[in-house]
RNA sequence: GCGGAUGUGGCGAAAUUGGUAGACGCACUAGACUUAGGAUCUAGCGCCGCGAGGCAUGGGGGUUCGAGUCCCUCCAUCCGCACCA
């Protein structure tokens, strides 16, 4: 057999590849662009594993075959070297991340390189440098410069919004914004000063910073987004998170929610990454409706001032112009408060300097009257309390006194905010800013616009998708965390109430998940009323609602919903049927939409969807709600607390954020000492000196996240050097967009739709001209490792218990089941008596389950390397192994029957702890790249994950070793004759060729390999050496094997690459039959096969098939019922 | 719980629109050539049965002349989301 040698052969066309910069491509406008893209690598420092290339293969496989049908291919390829593993070894080691990384890119192009990829290395993108960076910064800039016009339903510069916002005020802007975002003049935007201008548009921009619950994983010192949390733990390193206040840097991509889910209509992806992403965003149709709260008073009115005699009418009328004190006391009030106004101390007089006619963006008043007392300074529209502590409130009945009155506020709803003399002495302006801050706050939570004093009715409003269920609602539940909590608590229920927001603020995530399970809440003790039946319904708190989705709060309904049903029936609520054909048992509500609502006033006799419909035009009509879309998904987490990522272009003036121009950019990440967080647990970024401007401002501390550089770089190969734009115009428009996708589905709800989003930012500020990014995505399965275990107990005394005396004794897989079942010593003593000669084990029994539990970790990875594909183990390398790893030198084996040593197995996620990664590299070495490219795609189809197993790669290799025999003699002289090919030959290579096309095209190239297989068997049987068969044949294999198939290329006497050669073009009539054998089915069982010409008609086929001896025997002489035939197909009888 | 995918020989898998189930490869068996074989070639290889033949695509049911493929139902495994109102 000819020997075709493929370690000479692939890296002598390899090196001429590059230097013939044979894959380099032009941004060339006369050929039609194929745009092929593989999601790029994190360089990791395990370098490649088998399971890596299963998608680069493929892709290559795509690329070179467009090229070859004529295509203009971008295939290129870079690194997503920003992320934590580099950092978190940096904090070991104090190596820089970017010199980890460095090396880890130039061990994966390495390896890469190694399998022959066509990729443009001259394109290769790199998100940790500079020059890349500086446009991931720019894409930032130009987001926190947008804000998202509802009504154009697109993205706009935030200076169109600055314009209306200075001709009309905020009254008429249908933006998406903060949900605390008030509502302001034309005047009072001129009034206000820079700071308030600025902080009132953060609440537009598209990238902003805000008070945010964020995901914050302790031990890795930063915030993660929700797709980088997965069951309560960090999706890299699986730690704890916990969720946590504090400000952010946030995106808007709420924003885009609806057309994201839309859109994906458009794009050819798999039909389960769609629907991760739809459930992701979560649209759901629903309505908001408002309860009025029902709350008498509890307080009795004893404490503080006396009620005055005789009010006079004007003082009266005073105070209940205001609503909020007692009428009965007018007259004393009035006066004290006056009195108070007249001599306010020198603190009160400073706040009141600072914070009169709306300075900090919202109306005060002082010396107000609520109830039967005075406060020092009140927000109305907020209802904030602001009490300047004068220092003679220490007295015990002062204290109680007080105690009294902020327990009366805080029910009628307010919230009060003490402020001690010497801080408005020493530091008014932190004062100012926290008294701003917790408005702005109260501002986010109240999404009511009107001034409303507690006179006003205070209401909840809930979110529900099912309204027409609404005569079933029998209590309401509040999110622990719900603002309004506080002031719905009567005193009886304070304690309870107040101990069970402690401890829902203070469960992990985790914990809240395991224990779904678990009925728990409390009473506040208040009421609301239902606006359709006018029943007062009871007011519960509990931690099965969510604080971030809809309102917070719930109208339930138990017949419907089973939390609620659940709920009930562990507080012993009404279950109300409200639809007829609801079927609810003693466990189970039942949440169907069939049948016609009951119980349900005017709802009754419908159906549920005409009662929503309904139910929605009466809450309209009525004022009390209105109808509204609900999104699961929320605003994205932009920052990281970390130091490996790309440096935030802002900086800080008096607490407001502005941008670097451009000119500034990249701005490039500082060196720091260490990698870890300050003494004051700032970031890293807060060890550099000179974090800040030219003149002082500090830079933002913390950096973007992984999918910052992630979510455009698609973009970026198309003009990758380009120092003006972040690609010109010109490239954009002829590459427009990635034609072939492939990675991994992991990705489904994190890059893939953060690039989705920037994408269509990106089109709406007319950027590029698509608004999708990839027309067609393709998910590569996982590769899985099988891990190999031997089981070793690790030296045994006589009484079970480990004695390092005796050598580790490792077992085979069926001793070690044998013994596990019958506690059988018989196969130990001997080993153990060799040790120790003066013990007799005669009655020693072990309890090897116990042995197991006690002994941890018998059961041990294997390195994979060691063992043979029938799972035996080679034990001299394992027993040298055992020594180098574990010092050990005594140990002992308990082999099979044949003497050998079996290994258990177990399939599992590859990774270098477990040994069971396998290498490329190895499998290059040993039968070559070629080889290594066409058995991954011979595993199975390209989708399908499948645990790696290198058995069979050997017959791959025979085939390739074949073809090359087709073109030598025995000697191994090319031997190609110029003979013309005959029929059959032909008929080989064009029914190839249509199988090829067909499968390249739908992917399917496990069956293009089988398909070459087949092919080569068959000129192999006639002996085929002919070069109208074997040209165009090597051509056809160059996408899959390009170095065997440049190696022939140029033997066939070719002087280019075969990378520009013209696919041979498949010819039909080459594949015509005169013949055709037509299986006969009688009764549906094959009975027979008659050759028949294929010009026959189905009459004629029907006569020649009955004919047949076969059919007459099963047919037994009878006259057939029915006879279909199906030309070039079949023939059935029905008897 | 919700959503999705998958289930075919000893193993990886084919069967694109309903038309000969198991292509191709691995492993295995026998043989040939060989000093040798982990090279190469030939033949065999779903299960039961000596055979004729019967049974077979997770289980059960249905539609059809004909079902791995379509419909209903149940089971198992994997993935994603998970108190989303």
């Amino acid at each position: 057999m000819a020997e075709y040698k493929h370690q000479e052969v692939e890296k002598k066309w390899q090196q001429y590849w590059e230097e013939q910069q044979v894959y380099k491509v032009k941004n060339d406008t006369s050929k039609p662009k194929y745009y092929v893209l593989d999601m790029f690598p994190y360089p990791s420092g395990a370098g490649l594993h088998v399971g890596h290339p299963l998608g680069y293969i493929a892709s290559d496989i795509v690329s070179r075959f467009k090229r070859l049908k004529g295509f203009n291919v971008l295939h290129p390829m870079g690194f997503d070297s920003f992320g934590l593993p580099a950092e978190q070894y940096a904090i070991q080691t104090g190596q820089h991340p970017a010199i980890t990384t460095d090396t880890n890119i130039k061990r994966y192009k390495e390896q890469l390189t190694n399998l022959g990829f066509s990729y443009d290395w001259s394109r290769e993108v790199r998100t940790s440098d500079p020059s890349y960076y500086k446009w991931t910064q720019w894409i930032f800039k130009q987001l926190f410069n947008s804000w998202y016009n509802k009504e154009s339903d697109k993205a706009e510069h935030i200076d169109t919004l600055i314009a209306v916002f200075a001709k009309e005020g905020n009254a008429n802007v249908n933006a998406v914004c903060d949900e605390d975002t008030p509502a302001f003049s034309a005047k009072d935007w001129e009034s206000w000063p820079e700071e308030s201008q600025q902080k009132m548009l953060l609440k537009y921009r598209l990238t902003f910073i805000a008070e945010t619950t964020v995901n914050w994983c302790p031990a890795l010192g930063t915030v993660l987004s929700n797709d980088e949390v997965k069951d309560g733990f960090s999706e890299r390193g699986g730690h704890p998170v916990i969720k946590k206040t504090m400000p952010q840097w946030s995106m808007r991509i709420t924003a885009y929610a609806d057309r994201l889910a839309a859109d994906l209509d458009k794009v050819d992806w798999p039909e389960p990454i769609k629907d991760m992403q739809r459930n992701w965003i979560g649209k759901s149709f629903g309505a908001e409706v408002d309860f009025k709260v029902l709350s008498p008073n509890p307080f009795p009115k004893e404490r503080g001032l006396s009620e005055d005699a005789n009010p006079s009418s004007k003082e009266s009328d005073f105070i209940a112009a205001w609503k909020t004190g007692n009428p009965k006391m007018a007259k004393t009030l009035v006066e004290y408060a006056r009195r108070n106004r007249k001599n306010p101390t020198d603190q009160e007089d400073a706040l009141w300097q600072r914070l009169r006619n709306k300075q900090i963006g919202s109306k005060v008043r002082r010396q107000h009257p609520i109830d039967d007392f005075i406060v020092d300074f009140i927000f109305l529209k907020q209802q904030l309390v602001v009490e300047v502590d004068g220092g003679y409130h220490d007295s015990a009945e002062q204290q109680e006194f007080d105690k009294a009155r902020m327990d009366l506020l805080n029910h009628l709803g307010y919230e009060v905010m003490v402020v001690k003399n010497e801080d408005v002495d020493e530091h008014i302006e932190s004062v100012i800013n926290k008294i701003q801050t917790k408005i702005d706050e109260i501002d986010k939570n109240s999404p009511s616009q009107q001034e409303k004093g507690p006179g006003d009715e205070v209401k909840i409003t809930v979110f529900t998708t099912r309204i027409d269920t609404i005569y079933g609602v029998s209590f309401m539940v509040l999110a622990p965390e719900a603002e309004i909590v506080k002031a719905l608590t009567t005193p009886e229920q304070k304690a309870e109430v107040e101990a069970y927001v402690e401890v829902a603020k203070n469960r992990s995530e985790r914990e809240r998940m395991s224990d779904v399970k678990t009925v728990s809440g409390v009473f506040t003790g208040s009421y609301v009323i239902n606006p359709f039946s006018g029943k007062k319904v009871p007011v519960y708190i509990a931690d099965y609602v969510l604080a971030g989705y809809g309102t917070g709060a719930v109208m339930a309904v138990p017949s419907g919903d089973q939390r609620d049903f659940d709920f009930a029936k562990h507080f012993d609520l009404p279950i109300i049927q409200i639809i007829d054909q609801q079927k609810i048992t003693d466990t189970e509500a039942d949440p169907t939409k069939e049948g016609k609502m009951v119980n349900s006033g005017m709802l009754d006799g419908l159906s549920p969807l005409d009662a929503i419909q309904k139910a929605n035009e009466y809450i309209v009509e009525k004022g009390i709600g209105t109808p509204k879309v609900n999104y699961r998904m929320r605003d994205a987490i932009f920052g990281r607390q970390r130091y490996w990522g790309e440096p935030i272009p802002v900086y800080f003036e008096n607490g407001v954020p502005y941008l670097l121009e451009d000119d500034q950019l990249p701005l490039e990440l500082p060196e720091v000492d260490k990698y870890l967080p300050t003494e004051d647990g700032e970031p890293p970024l807060g060890r550099a000196d000179d974090w800040k401007t030219a003149d002082g401002a500090p830079y933002e501390l913390t950096t973007m996240p992984g999918w910052a550089g992630s979510s455009w770089y698609f973009f970026r190969y198309m003009d990758p050097q380009n120092d003006q734009e972040f690609a010109s115009k010109e490239a954009l428009e002829y590459w427009q967009q990635v034609d072939f996708y492939i990675g991994g589905s992991e990705h489904a709800t994190g890059h893939l739709l953060y690039s989705r989003f920037w994408t269509k930012f990106l089109y709406d500020m007319g950027f590029i001209k698509v608004d999708e990014y990839a027309k067609k995505l393709v998910n590569q399965g996982m590769i899985q490792g099988v891990s190999a275990f031997s089981i070793g107990l690790g030296g045994i005394s006589e009484d079970g218990l480990p004695n390092l005396n005796i050598p580790t004794i490792f077992f085979s897989k069926n001793p070690w089941r044998k013994s596990i079942s019958d506690g059988n010593l018989n196969m130990i003593i001997p080993i153990l008596k060799k040790y120790n000669p003066e013990v007799d084990f005669t009655d020693v029994k072990i309890n090897f389950t116990n042995v197991l539990a006690n002994n941890g970790g018998v059961l041990r990875h294997v390195p994979i390397e060691m063992v043979s594909g029938n799972d035996e183990l080679d034990i001299e390398k394992f027993k040298e192994w055992r020594k180098s790893w574990a010092g050990e030198y005594e140990i002992e084996f308990i082999m099979e029957e044949d003497g050998k040593y079996i290994c258990q197995r177990e399939t599992e996620k590859m990774s270098k702890s477990k040994y069971n990664v396998v290498n490329p590299d190895n499998l290059v070495e040993k039968y070559g790249a070629d080889t290594l490219r066409m058995y991954e795609m011979f595993l199975g189809p390209i989708e399908q994950s499948k645990p790696w197993n290198t058995n069979g790669i050997e017959g791959v290799y025979k085939f390739l070793r074949k073809f090359w025999g087709l073109f030598h003699d025995k000697q191994d002289n090319f031997v190609v004759s110029d003979d013309p090919a005959s029929k059959d030959e032909l008929k080989v290579l064009h029914g190839l060729l249509k199988k090829l096309e067909e499968d390249v095209e739908r992917l399917s190239l496990n069956t293009s390999v089988s398909n070459f297989m087949i092919a080569v068997n068959e000129l192999q049987a006639m002996k085929c050496n002919k070069r109208a068969i074997l040209e165009p044949m090597t051509i056809a294999l160059a996408p899959f094997a390009p170095h065997l198939a440049e190696e022939l290329w140029h033997a066939l006497g070719n002087d280019s690459t075969v990378c520009d050669a013209d696919f041979p073009v498949f010819d039909a009539s080459h594949l015509e039959e005169d013949t055709i054998e037509y299986p006969v089915m009688v009764n549906g069982k094959m009975r027979a096969k008659v050759q028949l010409s294929a010009d026959l008609n189905p009459k004629e086929i029907e006569e020649q098939a009955l004919a047949h001896p076969n059919v007459q025997k099963w047919t037994e002489g009878k006259t057939p019922k029915k006879v279909i035939v199906v030309p070039k197909k079949i023939v059935n009888v029905v008897v």
